[in-house]
DNA sequence: TAGACGTGGGT
DNA sequence: TACCCAAGTCT
């Protein structure tokens, strides 16, 4: 990018305008970081910082909520959660996508256990070296467990800042550009609550769609809105078409209720969650991806079609039932009617059974013949 | 560096 | 319905 036409504001001022207004109109979450709990030092503050912040990964607030309540009552603390079964946290994170994030999860809080004595290390290059703990996780750390004055660039900042210099280049090839600028914004005092202040603006005011800049503590220097055109950015590349991959899902149940499950490999999608038998997902939209693939012979009947749009492909899956009374096929395993709502199914198996057997993958409730 | 990697909610 | 997108990381 080049120079904005306009000298930027100092870093006192923009800083102090939008501190001033994160005080007024910050949001309450529960992990948000209240300036006494960071002056006491909590010890267990860098631990929620750091699950929020993993949760928070390409993913809504709304979304995290309950998963963070549910991980920080389960495992309160980073030695719980390195001493957790690997297992047990999968199922725990099952449903909220990016299952990798998981994985590291575990990993990291091992990590942390092991080589730094169980404290979190205040320090951005020592963070980023965790599993799991990129360019922004890692500021975003310091910033906020520790108040380290560092700059925080997340998909807010780099809204708000692309519109306040009206950059036109595409956002990902001025990243370094967008990190100095907030370098320079960055206030000596507070710049924990500063690298908050960023990210809820954005959120709330600087939004992607129909922007409140009227609300807005810093429009009066900010170029896009002086040109009257604040959503035209940040400029993002065309995007493309999704490719359609298809296959078949085999539901088997047993008599009792329980439903056959398998689990995933160790890389690529979904890897180390459960599933039901699935054929291959060809790229093919017809063709043999059908009943013949089934993993064993049984009377599998057609139970109905699932869509499901993941990041870079849209997947069709015709499901199939049966009734199945073997031993579970070396691999699987028969679960319980009332333990599948807990098993670590990602979102596309959970419809898969429930396409075959309504009701299968809900929390049974204590009134519940199943029981 | 570009592609892989999930999901649910809003419009 | 279809599309957009939400506090990115890893390879």
């Amino acid at each position: 990018m080049t120079a904005p036409a306009k000298p930027e504001p100092n870093r006192t001022d923009f800083a102090a305008r939008l501190v001033a207004w994160y005080d007024r109109h910050h949001r309450r979450l529960p992990w948000r970081v209240a300036p006494g709990e960071r002056a006491r030092g909590l010890r267990a503050l860098p631990y929620r910082v750091w699950l929020s912040e993993i949760m928070l990964q390409q993913t809504t607030v709304a979304a995290v909520k309950p998963y963070y309540e549910r991980f920080l009552r389960d495992w309160p603390d980073v030695e719980s959660l390195a001493a957790a079964e690997r297992e047990a946290v999968m199922k725990a994170w099952a449903g909220l996508g990016y299952y990798s994030r998981a994985r590291n999860l575990k990993k990291c809080a091992e990590e942390v256990v092991a080589r730094h004595d169980g404290v979190f290390p205040a320090d951005v290059a020592a963070l980023r070296a965790l599993p799991g703990i990129g360019a922004y996780t890692s500021a975003a750390i310091a910033a906020i467990a520790f108040d380290i004055p560092v700059a925080v660039v997340d998909g807010n900042v780099e809204r708000v800042v692309t519109r306040h210099a009206a950059i036109e280049a595409p956002v990902a090839t001025v990243k370094k550009d967008i990190a100095a600028i907030v370098e320079r914004w960055l206030p000596a005092e507070r710049p924990g609550d500063f690298a908050q202040a960023m990210m809820d603006l954005g959120a709330t005011i600087c939004t992607p769609r129909a922007p409140a800049c009227a609300l807005c503590p810093v429009s009066a220097d900010c170029a896009a809105f002086a040109a009257g055109e604040a959503e035209r950015y940040p400029v993002k590349p065309a995007k493309v078409a999704k490719p359609v991959r298809t296959g078949a899902a085999f539901v088997a149940e047993r008599a009792d209720g329980a439903v056959l499950l398998r689990k995933r490999g160790e890389t690529g999608l979904l890897a180390g969650m459960s599933e039901v038998p699935t054929s291959a997902w060809s790229a093919r939209t017809n063709g043999a991806d059908g009943i013949e693939a089934a993993p064993f012979a049984a009377g599998w009947r057609a139970a109905g079609e699932i869509r499901h749009v993941f990041t870079h492909f849209e997947l069709r899956l015709a499901v199939y039932h049966a009734r199945f009374d073997d031993d579970a096929p070396a691999g699987h395993w028969w679960s319980p009617r009332h333990l599948v709502h807990g098993e670590a199914l990602p979102t596309v198996m959970k419809k898969a059974i429930e396409t075959a057997i309504p009701g299968a993958t809900k929390k049974p409730t204590v009134t519940g013949a199943s029981l």
